[in-house]
RNA sequence: GGGAAGAUACCAAAGUGGCCAACUGGGGCAGACUGUAAAUCUGCUGACUUAUGUCUUCGUAGGUUCGAAUCCUGCUCUUCCCA
């Protein structure tokens, strides 16, 4: 089986006034059309919503799943049992799974980190689990993901120079490990995998510049550019996005993590990112957020108490026009799950329908014009 | 008819002389949420207004007191028990 397949990512065009691109990216379980929103799936579920609408009515083309939660529940023996995340959850398209470094972020408090890897406390139950570039490589090999992430430390958006830089020293210690590791064991279940590295470094060129060429030494099918969006300032994070990109290869997809809100999205495009995933859309969704073609709506709000009018007349999901607004925030009022699962899967398809809206434009050279338009549109607070 | 308990802000419910414009929960209103410890979290919720000020409130009408949601009296209503 051979590990590198320059076939798996087809550029198909590249703009001008834009470094916004659109692609094909191949995978055992089908092809991804880039520019790509991911749906985000920790525990093997998009919350709310059913594989069904996620590939009819929302048009997902891949979702993710965490390793660290995977890893927690069910267990990497239940996902062996059964033939990897695919046949566990019945999503038969392509996974993409995080590594857990978030995890290192965001469960600072309960874990300890090392040169070794990191010493997590279950936030389920207390016990205690080491990770390690290498033991997170068998456990991603278990889940089966198509796309896998090495092991990183995502530092904080605030952190020092001192500490982005020892902090990038690890990640990059542990991405040679990673790489080594993974390349040395094979695949569970039959079908091919690939390993992205992550490039961290804050909100530090240098830095940023330093880890982009390191991680593009190892010739790898696609790269993504961690440590972003957790909490310094928006302008830094495109400009953190704009020095990756020069580094990176051109011919290989480049997945920004954690990113973001639908104008972050189309501002990263612009910069050539071709990859996303965030938790906005469902979470957001399920808090009563949402994203139309019209402008963000808190659905909670009181004004939309008696407007019938639907959700969002020009999207492209059944909920869309199905439902009405006073409805949705009726359901959303009185914590009925149908309104958490109707404003997940309206969001989600407001996402895909973004991108894929991106990519035409992408492709008919439109782009950046459409884009600007857009931008003024998502900034409508309704 | 007799007896007992009770009446507190939108609802429920603490508070039995000053630290009470009044705990807490719900509801309501608003905000937050970016590789998901999130169907979660935060703030506000008498009025005027925004100073750590004034005014009006704890069924109702009086009274005691420097001071009352808290004590006393009448009235109204509610619930329960006995006839």
């Amino acid at each position: 089986m051979p590990r590198y397949n320059d076939m798996k990512f087809d550029l198909l065009h590249t703009t001008e006034r834009s470094k916004a691109r659109a692609g094909l990216l191949h995978t055992c379980h089908g092809d991804i059309e880039t520019p790509i929103f991911m749906p985000v799936g920790t525990l093997g579920s998009v919350k709310g919503v059913h594989m069904r609408e996620l590939k009819q009515d929302i048009g997902a083309q891949i979702i993710l799943g965490n390793t660290y939660h995977l890893y927690l529940r069910p267990g990497t023996q239940i996902l062996e049992q059964v033939g990897g995340l695919h046949h566990f959850n019945s999503w038969d398209g392509p996974i993409l799974t995080d590594s857990g470094g978030f995890q290192v972020f965001s469960l600072s408090d309960i874990r300890k980190l090392a040169e070794e890897g990191v010493t997590f406390q279950s936030h389920i139950d207390g016990s205690r689990h080491q990770f390690t570039p290498e033991n997170v490589m068998e456990t991603q090999r278990s889940i089966g993901a198509d796309i896998i992430m090495a092991f990183d430390e995502c530092a904080p958006g605030t952190s020092t120079y001192e500490y982005a830089q020892k902090s990038l020293g690890l990640t990059q210690r542990w991405l040679e490990r990673c790489i080594h590791h993974f390349d040395e064991t094979k695949p569970l279940y039959g079908y091919e995998q690939t390993l992205f590295p992550i490039v961290q470094g804050c909100v530090y060129p240098d830095l940023r510049i330093k880890a982009a060429e390191h991680a593009a030494t190892f010739n790898r099918d696609g790269y993504a550019i961690g440590g972003l969006a957790v909490g310094e300032p928006e302008q830094d994070m495109y400009s953190m996005i704009e020095v990756v990109n020069e580094i990176l290869p051109q011919n290989k997809p480049r997945y920004l993590m954690g990113v973001g809100t639908p104008i972050n999205i189309l501002e990263a495009i612009d910069r050539g990112v071709d990859m996303f995933d965030c938790v906005m859309p469902t979470r957001n969704g399920r808090n009563g957020m949402l994203f139309t073609s019209k402008g963000v709506i808190n659905i909670r709000n009181q004004k939309w108490t008696s407007d019938f009018s639907v959700i969002d007349e020009n999207g492209t999901t059944f909920v869309d026009t199905q439902y009405n607004k006073a409805y949705l925030r009726h359901l959303i009022q009185s914590k009925e799950m149908l309104g958490a699962q109707i404003a997940s899967i309206h969001n989600l398809g407001f996402y895909l329908w973004l991108v894929k809206e991106a990519r035409r434009q992408i492709l008919k050279d439109t782009f950046k014009s459409w884009k600007e338009i857009m931008i003024k549109q998502l900034s409508v607070r309704l």
